[in-house]
DNA sequence: TTCTAACTTCACAACTTTGTGAAACCAGTG
DNA sequence: CACTGGTTTCACAAAGTTGTGAAGTTAGAA
């Protein structure tokens, strides 16, 4: 009986569910709906990232319908993605290749948005006030950000294959 | 009565009222609940980036209440500062100096907590499984953005200061 | 000290989110 | 085609969040 010595390659159970509804928990803090946010790290901790609808619904102890709203928004945001081998009759839904790239990418995206607002924050507000200054300035640090995102990966990318 | 040509100096304040509302709702999906997230939009578009509980209340159109519990989540998320002039019965409410620069450092010190709850997930799953490896894996990557961090706000600095 | 402006806490109604069970739909198999 | 496994949609109850009004507390001024 493995207790809590998990000092090895052995896969611990307990401790495994017990991560997922934590981490389900940041994810949520992050903005990430409930379901959606426990479905994604039910598909972190399995060996091959992939688990089917009925998978999910038994390891998170919900119904299938709860797991079909929660794949809808993991997919819209592009989180994860859906396939199915021919002659079977289940989705598998999987974590893409580079989970975390490709969330920071999808993130990115978003902060177009963020920027686009703060332009017309910053028109509404006078673009001589100090207030408009302030809006510029935000929507100029995203625009940094947007423009250092490549770099940023490629770093990442690099120190991932010295290591 | 100045419609809607706003080139110049001159704040609009429908605009900037619609803009609040809708740029608290992109915080708001960033994982910041709504009032606090409408609060912050209010300092945000406020010339001095300050602004009494009164004000805030009047400005959103909510109770004082509403403000106060508002105010209490930003500042413990740092994100705004409470100050009082002697002689002054009421609170002022501030934006940081570098509003961006502590949101991003807030952040990234609740990344921390992702780092080590990700290397418990990692030890429960099994560190030489599949599934350990993935989670270790999003640990560093976290790592690595924290120790990014800093040259990254150095360059944006040098960025604004040039231009 | 009294007065009261300014803000906070509390109980709770209203609204939103969440996840269920049942029904409906889709698609693989024989 | 019929059958049914697998998933989605829908109506809705339960749980959670939100913001209010009233009461309570704090602190500045006279």
């Amino acid at each position: 009986m493995r207790v809590s010595q998990n000092g090895g390659a052995a896969r611990d159970p307990d401790a495994v569910a017990r991560f997922v509804e934590e981490f389900a928990l940041l994810l949520n803090e992050s903005g990430i709906p409930r379901m959606p946010a426990r479905t994604l790290a039910a598909l972190m901790v399995d060996d091959r990232g992939r688990l089917t609808a009925a998978q999910l619904a038994e390891q998170l102890g919900v119904s299938p319908a709860a797991i079909s709203g929660a794949v809808r928004y993991l997919m819209q945001v592009q989180l994860i993605v859906r396939k199915r081998e021919p002659g079977d009759k289940r989705d598998h839904y999987s974590l893409l290749d580079d989970p975390w790239y490709e969330a920071i990418m999808s993130r990115d995206k978003e902060l177009v948005r963020w920027q686009s607002m703060l332009e017309e924050g910053a028109r509404a507000a006078g673009v001589d006030t100090s207030a408009g200054r302030r809006l510029s300035q935000a929507r100029r640090f995203f625009a940094f950000v947007h423009a250092e995102l490549p770099g940023l990966m490629d770093r990442w990318r690099a120190q991932e294959q010295r290591g």
